[in-house]
DNA sequence: CTCCATTCTGTAACCGATTACACACTCAGT
DNA sequence: ACTGAGTGTGTAATCGGTTACAGAATGGAG
C-alpha cells in the first residue's frame, strides 16, 4: 500500500504539503503542486479513507436499514440509494432488521462504531437515537421534527379507490395492511375517504404483515371470510397476485367476476396475465432522492423540504373493467 | 464517545491493559480484569473499528458486488450474504456493479480505500485482480485457482430437460441466455444432453441477456421466430413468465397447448397461475455458505473445499403436462 | 537464599491521514 | 530600508486503538 509519507518522499516535499494538494485546502505553491501530481500518479496513490476517517470522524458511508430485501419493493429502493450515493462517492452498508427491533439496534451501533457519517432508515419508521449523525427515513414518515422522503400513500389510496369506483365496483374488499406502518395507514385512509365519498359499499379486512410469506393464507382467508364482492382492493402487489391466483383457482375470472387492484407495480406486474392495475410507487426515486437528502444534511447543505412527498401513479393494466 | 483512554482512567489502569482485557491478549491480572469491566459497564464503551482497523489493516467488512439489485434472484443472495455476516459481527458493503467493468473496477479500489477485508463477487465471474483479499465468487464459478459457492447448474439444466421430456415435450424451444454467464452456459449444456439423449426435437433461441427490461421484447420474438413447439424451456423465471403471458395472449392455454418450464423459483412463480414448474436454485444459500467461506478464508480457518456446488431442485407446479 | 520462569503492567511506538502552529520568504506601500 | 500582509512549507500533535518491549512482582526449584 502507498502511503502519503511515500508520495512526500518521492516528490522532495512534507507530508503536510501533500494533504494540502490533495484536498486543495491551505497554501500550496506551483511548483510543489506539480510534484506531488507527478508523484501521485508515478506511485498510483490513493488515501486511505480509514486513517482519514479516524481523524474526520466521519467516513463516506452511509448505512442503509432495510425491513426486509426479500421483499422486491426494497431492492429497487437500495438501488435508488446505492445509485446517489456511488454518484457522490460514498459507500452504502447494508443492514436488513426484519422489523426486528433488537437488530436495528445493533446496527446503529456497528454503525457508530465504523465512524458512519449518516443513516437512512426505511425499517421500523422510529428514529435511531442511538445515533447523532443525520438521518433521514424512507417511505415511512413519522410526526415530528424528521427528515424523511416517502410517497404520498394517501393519495395513493385515492387513486386506488377512485379507480375501483370508476370502474364500477359496487362491493369492495380492502385489505388493510400493518397498522404500525405509516404508510399502510395513509393509503387506507385515502382508499376509505374516497369510498365513503361515492358512498360505495365495503369491508376491510385486517392483514397484519406485509410479509411475503403471509401472502397465500391471506387470500384464501379472504374468500373464507367474505362471499359476495365484486372487487378486491390489495395492500400490495404481492398480495394482489395472490388474491388473483386463488380467485381464478375457485372459478372465477378477472376482471369480470372479480376486479382487483394491487399497490406497488412490480416487475412481475406488467408480466403476468392479465396484467395487474396498480399504484405505482416510485421506489427508486425514494431511495435516490432520500440518499441525496442525507448527503446534503451531512454536507451541511441547506436542504429545502425537510419532508418530501412523492407522487404514486395509477397503471392501467387489465385487471379492472 | 468514550474512548479506551477514558475507560484506562476510570479503571485505573493503563490503555494497554484494557485492551489487553478486552482483546483476551498477553496476561491480564484477574483484579485489573475486573476493574476494566465495570469500568466498560459503567461508561458503555464499545471499542471504534475505525482506530482498530487502522492498525490491523483489515475491517471487517464484506464487499458485496452484485450485477443488479432489481432482478430479484440476488436480493435472496444479499440476505443470505447478510445473515451469514451479521452472525459472524461482519458488515456489508453493498455495490450494485450492472455489468460495467469499470465500476467494478471502482468499487474494488473503493474497497480497498476502507481496508475491507474480503470480497464476495456475483458481479462479473472474474477475479478482481486489483485486490489483495480474499474472493469468493458467487453463483459465477470460473476456472482456475478460485474460491467459490455456485448452483450446479449443468445438473439443474439436465432437471429442467428431463422434466420437459417426461411431460411429452415433442418441439422444445430452449432459450440460451447470455453466453457469457457460466452459470447460463452450463445450463444450456445440461439441457441439450439430455435432449439430445432422448432425440427429442428441439431449436435454441440465443438472448442476450437476463436483463429484465428486454423480458416482453424476447418472449414476441420467440413467437414470431418459431411457430410450430409445444414446449419452452426459459432460461429465467421472469423470462417465463413474459413466455406464459405472450402465450396467452395468443390464444394458447398452459399448459395444454404450450407448456413452460423456468428456472429460480421466485416468489410470484407460485403466486401466478398457473404455477410455474421451475428449477430452484438455492440463492439464500449460495450467498450464506459464500459468505461463510469468505469469512473462515479471512480468519484463516481452513476451508475444506474451495468450489463448493449445490443443488438445485425441480419444483413441480402446473405448467408442465 | 539465589535464580529463573511466569505473570502482570505501563510506556511508547505505530497505523495513515489532517491540521495547528511556527517560521521563512516575497513583495507592495511608505 | 522598514513594515506587514499574503504565500508557502515543514514539524509535530492528533484521532483511538494495538502491541513490542522493558521492568516489576511472584513463586517454585535447587
Amino acid at each position: 500500500m502507498i502511503t502519503i509519507k511515500q508520495v512526500a518522499e518521492y516528490a522532495g516535499v512534507s507530508v503536510a504539503t501533500v494533504s494540502r494538494a490533495l484536498n486543495d485546502s491551505g497554501y500550496v505553491g506551483k511548483e510543489s503542486r506539480k510534484k506531488v501530481e507527478e508523484a501521485v500518479e508515478a506511485l498510483g496513490y490513493f488515501p486511505n479513507e480509514v486513517a482519514r476517517s479516524l481523524f474526520q470522524k466521519t467516513s463516506r458511508m452511509l448505512g442503509l436499514l432495510l425491513p426486509d430485501i426479500s421483499n422486491p419493493y426494497f431492492p429497487l429502493l437500495a438501488k435508488g440509494v446505492e445509485d446517489c450515493a456511488q454518484k457522490n462517492g460514498y459507500m452504502v452498508i447494508l443492514g436488513n432488521v426484519e422489523e426486528d427491533a433488537d437488530k436495528e439496534e445493533m446496527y446503529v451501533k456497528f454503525f457508530s462504531q465504523y465512524n458512519i457519517s449518516g443513516i437512512l432508515s426505511a425499517a421500523s419508521g422510529k428514529k435511531a437515537y442511538g445515533a447523532q449523525v443525520p438521518q433521514v427515513l424512507l417511505d415511512r414518515a413519522l410526526e415530528g421534527e424528521n427528515y424523511s422522503v416517502s410517497t404520498d400513500d394517501t393519495l395513493g389510496g385515492e387513486l386506488a379507490g377512485q379507480a375501483v369506483v370508476d370502474a364500477g365496483a359496487r362491493e369492495i374488499i380492502v385489505m388493510a395492511g400493518p397498522r404500525k406502518v405509516s404508510g399502510a395507514r395513509d393509503r387506507l385512509s385515502g382508499i376509505l375517504s374516497v369510498l365513503n365519498k361515492e358512498q360505495v359499499s365495503y369491508k376491510v379486512l385486517e392483514t397484519e404483515t406485509f410479509n411475503v410469506e403471509k401472502a397465500e393464507a391471506t387470500a384464501q382467508k379472504l374468500f373464507d371470510t367474505f362471499d359476495t364482492f365484486d372487487t378486491v382492493i390489495a395492500n400490495n402487489d404481492v398480495f394482489a397476485l395472490a388474491v388473483m391466483k386463488e380467485a381464478i383457482k375457485r372459478g372465477f375470472s378477472i376482471p369480470e367476476d372479480i376486479q382487483i387492484i394491487g399497490y406497488d407495480n412490480m416487475l412481475f406486474s406488467r408480466l403476468m396475465y392479465p396484467g395487474l392495475t396498480t399504484v405505482a410507487q416510485p421506489a427508486y426515486e425514494v431511495g435516490y432522492k432520500g440518499a441525496k437528502m442525507l448527503i446534503d444534511l451531512i454536507e451541511k447543505k441547506t436542504v429545502a423540504d425537510k419532508r418530501v412527498k412523492l407522487e404514486p401513479e395509477l397503471i392501467r393494466r387489465d385487471s379492472l373493467r
